[in-house]
DNA sequence: GCAACATATCATCACTTTGCAATATAACAA
DNA sequence: TTGTTATATTGCAAAGTGATGATATGTTGC
């Protein structure tokens, strides 16, 4: 009955990699809101290449942060709000493990 | 009256890189239970040279997931758990302003 | 003061990440 | 098919990270 989040997951581990970033972090704030973006539109907003807008998107993809849908030519980000909140209870859970707050 | 979270601060920053390495995870995990340690014990049970050790765990204390005091020649490294659950609860308040989970 | 020990910093190297230009792939229209 | 548009992938230079040995700093004891 041990808690089977002693260690933490790969799936975790990407989804902090994701967030330890300026600029993916104000990538994710411009999805603030639930709505949906493309690659382009979010490339023009930051004021960065076409192909590292969609390399950063497919980063906070694989970190459980995004997900896309695609709609004819365009492909459309928005947050996970679900993985986001599965990821960041994985992370209280294992915290607490090693760090009691109480 | 908005939250003052809209941005993730430089110190929530710090708290997300330091936590997102497997090996600093797996040095963080060492300290589990609140106890102490010294950069050689640390160094020594990961098999990492004394100065990896250092640099390491001083990345761990800038990311407020540390705390350390010397004893003599020797210093003591143990978890700030205080510190942890700030940044925790500074990460979610920033997630559900741009994450809402219902 | 000096010697011995523990930790921190420095210099360097290998590896990874980030950014862009160029190119490839996917979807739609004619 | 051909052309156009949107996104993904590739290749490469620049910047950052993680590792070490060598060295500097700090503490204790003589």
């Amino acid at each position: 009955m041990a808690g089977p989040e002693a260690r933490l997951g790969a799936g975790a581990r990407e989804f902090l990699k994701a967030l330890a970033s300026e600029q993916r972090q104000a990538m994710l704030e411009l999805f603030t809101g639930g709505i949906e973006l493309t690659v382009g539109t979010v490339a023009e907003r930051l004021g960065i290449a076409q192909p590292t807008a969609s390399q950063q998107l497919a980063l906070l993809r694989r970190g459980g942060l995004l997900t896309s849908r695609r709609d004819g030519k365009q492909v459309y980000y928005r947050i996970d709000a679900r993985a986001v909140d599965q990821s960041l209870t994985e992370l209280r859970t294992y915290l607490r493990t090693c760090c009691p707050p109480g």
